[in-house]
DNA sequence: CTTAAATATATAAACAAAATATAAAGAATA
DNA sequence: TATTCTTTATATTTTGTTTATATATTTAAG
């Protein structure tokens, strides 16, 4: 398949967070409230929010009048920065396979396909990186 | 996750055939023998074939001294065109997905994602075709 | 025209990953 | 100290990929 659905569902949080901020609301977000609004499981959003922490998107808070918070603007977080928190460390392509060991000739082309999918990931990524969060803020109100 | 193994075991059959064929091997290469020596399962490998089969890569024949064939000439046959045999509508990112109608604003978010997405996975693709199965051999022999 | 050697097809099973459900535990504030 | 909220853990459902197995169907050759 592609990529999870995760990452689509991710960058919706932080574009919702990162709105309420720009509509004057600086308190946590619960959870809760996000998963109702969004139409998320909520272990599906915790997971996500686990993600995001670990990144330094956002901040979490436990207890009472606790929730969910930007760490940092929205024009400095990238959709690749969303993306390395949710999809970390799964490639694009999936080329790892044993072949009964058959002499040099496909490891040798094993080694050149591998060349040409990291190669392709990196693209993929550039192109992310290209996006930021502000810069989808102002396109929603354009 | 990411896009299956069947892609890169559909290069690796596509690699494998030609290379016969530059070794001046012009008969039908049986699938048995295929499935044999690049340790493919039978089921999966006849999936692939028959995607390369669709798209024009490859010939099979049917019978005794059947099998398969290419149909192109290696330097006619680029990554990409394997990787639509085999993946072909399988998009990149997933971001279909309700939001229970939040209003207009997740809506344009998700239109304006959507617009990236697509962008993205073009770049994934024109890197593909920049490489073809012929410029794969050239470099297994170097 | 029969047989042998191949591919094609169909069904089911095994396996892995993603998404969700549910319940319990832990932290912070009033 | 009780309430409200996040965190963690476990299990279940769903979905997709890969493989196993058996049966047809095609084709060339004797």
């Amino acid at each position: 398949m592609s990529y999870s659905l995760s990452f689509s569902k991710a960058l919706l949080v932080v574009i919702f967070v990162s709105d309420k901020i720009r509509q004057g609301q600086y308190e946590y977000l619960s959870t809760a409230s996000i998963a109702k609004v969004l139409n998320i499981a909520k272990p599906t959003l915790v997971k996500i929010l686990q993600g995001l922490n670990a990144e330094g998107i956002i901040e979490t808070k436990e207890g009472k009048a606790g929730g969910v918070r930007l760490l940092k603007q929205p024009g400095e977080v990238t959709v690749l920065d969303v993306f390395n928190a949710i999809e970390k460390g799964k490639s694009l392509f999936n080329s790892s396979f044993d072949m009964r060991a058959q002499g040099q000739r496909p490891d040798r082309a094993q080694e050149i396909l591998a060349e040409l999918f990291q190669k392709t990931e990196q693209s993929m990524k550039t192109e992310l990186a290209t996006k930021n969060i502000g810069q989808i803020l102002d396109e929603m109100s354009s």
